[in-house]
DNA sequence: AAATTTAATGTAAATGTTTTCATTATTAAA
DNA sequence: TTTAATAATGAAAACATTTACATTAAATTT
């Protein structure tokens, strides 16, 4: 590879002159300019990112750490934050969250040895980590959850599952059960607060939390059902957390000779494929993911740039009816 | 940031013995070892990873080129890629692949600036990419394609059509359609071939082949089926190129009162989690996604460090067999 | 105790840039 | 023309390491 100093010696100027052919083409004159980029293209030289990054303070590369499950909600998210990243001149470093060893420092060791600026962090609801000294003035941006006082994207979580408690009411739904998972605490709440808003009964029966994001998605959605109708406890509408859940309900729903919606109505949450895809198609909450991760990623740029920026954004929802309630 | 010259002045050591007990801790007393760690972890030094690997040849960091479209397949060879790389301590740098306006030079220029030393690239099939002058040199592995003589990992995909054709065939099937894209000859050649060998009537109009992966998937199994009952040509049996066109495709047929797998029966390609999440579940084509992604990065980064690698590399598949065959 | 071997540490060059400051060449003003 | 101002270039330091080579200290051998 050849480097500065060749295409310098070459051109016979100073290698000085050959970084502001590159940095600062204005302080250069028009034939010195000319005959630089030549020999450089003659030599096939490309500037050493290391060598440059070194003398300047900021590195151009930030993290986004995701779920290793592979959730396509997940994709579009990664799919904003690249996307603005690149169109700031940043790159994208591939971090990977899961429930079993994840442990933040690897990721902060990489700021730290200026691998990298800074992290977006996405790894589901409500995780509540624990803080980590080492992660202290590591530029960081979180979505979906608060963590160590740093800025974040949030979703109206409680917002949209009442919307939707209320949507299915208005279509005169009234025995509402809730498929989640344990760490959604608040979409469960806001649940909870929306039958009692609109006078519904809450029935326990009708509610399952699994425990992990880890486990299979599928089996528990069909635990669910299965119980419903082991105790006999058949709602006439289901909330569901996610598109995923909501799919192996209506599966196991009709498996089990009941229909979607008649029977059983079933609302998911994120407006992935799938939601499209399935019939019935899913009634659902759509989330932003891509201008939430687009909104990470700029918030973490100019903090790592050095901009003030805000502490908090909330993103809105909106309901997408379809077949499936 | 601390830098080793700190540690060195208080440790009262040069900063090549700082080096040492790092890179080389045999050859430092044990005492001088111990004291240069408690100071390091005192002052919160890391080492500068870019100052770190302007001195070696190896930068530690590969690219991972993936569509950029959500398909669930491609986040499970990512994660793969990823795995591997980690265990061998590489770091995973994000690059998109998007049909409009892919550019391989952008991906190339990284690896000759040293911000990455190899390229793994998975974009789909039969891509027929033209040669680039600039990516000559440049290690790659592809998945799925071959390109510029790179070692690539390949997937027996006239085998799996076969013996899906041959699986329909034995439940008595006859008249075989085909949904896929056009890229996709392997695909469509084992389908014609097989339909030959099993004596099974080709039908040009129980066919249809995509323009574009970038298309609305959905929206093509839509027509398709629309275009088989307007033209009353109604297949026994659907073999798609993947689940989500699978799934798509059984919506439709749904939809149009045609029962799967009972009027016809469809078939999947991949293996992702819409294969089981739909009712009914799609019978399909497993394809080991991240063992593939594995393996591109095994072979990559044995390049990068100098081995002799394999030229081409061919994963078996295997059908897995659910409701909708 | 002197000579030899081995272990531990230090010095300095090298990696490839950018940038400040100094110098030289060129153009404009007096 | 000489002087002043400006434009173009170069020298060298700085960024944070690693490592070959040199030196010093400690442990063995004679």
């Amino acid at each position: 590879m050849p480097s500065i100093k060749d295409v310098a010696r070459e051109a016979k100027v100073s290698i000085a002159t050959v970084s502001r052919v590159y940095n600062n083409p204005e302080a250069v004159s028009g034939k010195t300019k000319e005959r630089v980029f030549s020999i450089a293209e003659k030599l096939g030289y490309t500037p050493n990112f290391l060598a440059q990054t070194l003398r300047k303070s900021i590195v151009g590369t930030i993290i986004a750490i995701v779920p290793d499950v592979s959730n396509a909600f997940f994709i579009d998210m990664v799919g904003g934050i690249q996307d603005y990243a690149e169109s700031r001149g940043y790159n994208v470093l591939m971090g990977r969250f899961n429930l079993n060893n994840f442990d933040i420092r690897k990721y902060v060791k990489l700021i730290k040895s200026k691998a990298a600026d800074g992290i977006v962090m996405a790894t589901g609801h409500n995780r509540h980590f624990k803080p980590v000294k080492e992660a202290i003035n590591v530029p960081m941006v979180t979505i979906e959850e608060e963590f160590m006082g740093n800025p974040y994207i949030y979703v109206d979580n409680f917002e949209a599952i009442k919307k939707m408690v209320e949507y299915l009411a208005s279509k005169g739904k009234r025995k509402m059960g809730f498929l989640g998972f344990k760490t959604e605490e608040e979409r469960f709440e806001a649940f909870k607060d929306a039958l009692k808003m609109y006078g519904l009964e809450y029935d326990k029966n009708m509610v399952k939390k699994g425990e992990e994001v880890g486990e299979a998605v599928y089996i528990s959605a069909k635990e669910y059902i299965e119980s419903l109708i082991e105790k006999n406890k058949i709602p006439d509408a289901i909330v569901c957390t996610s598109d995923v859940l909501a799919a192996g309900a209506i599966k196991w729903l009709i498996k089990n000779g009941l229909s979607v919606p008649e029977d059983v109505a079933v609302t998911g949450f994120d407006n992935i494929e799938v939601a499209e895809l399935v019939y019935p198609g899913i009634t659902t909450v759509e989330q932003p993911h891509e201008s939430m991760g687009r909104e990470a990623a700029r918030l973490l740029i100019n903090k790592i740039e050095g901009h003030e920026i805000a502490r908090k954004i909330v993103f809105q929802t909106r309901i997408i009816v379809r077949e499936s309630a």
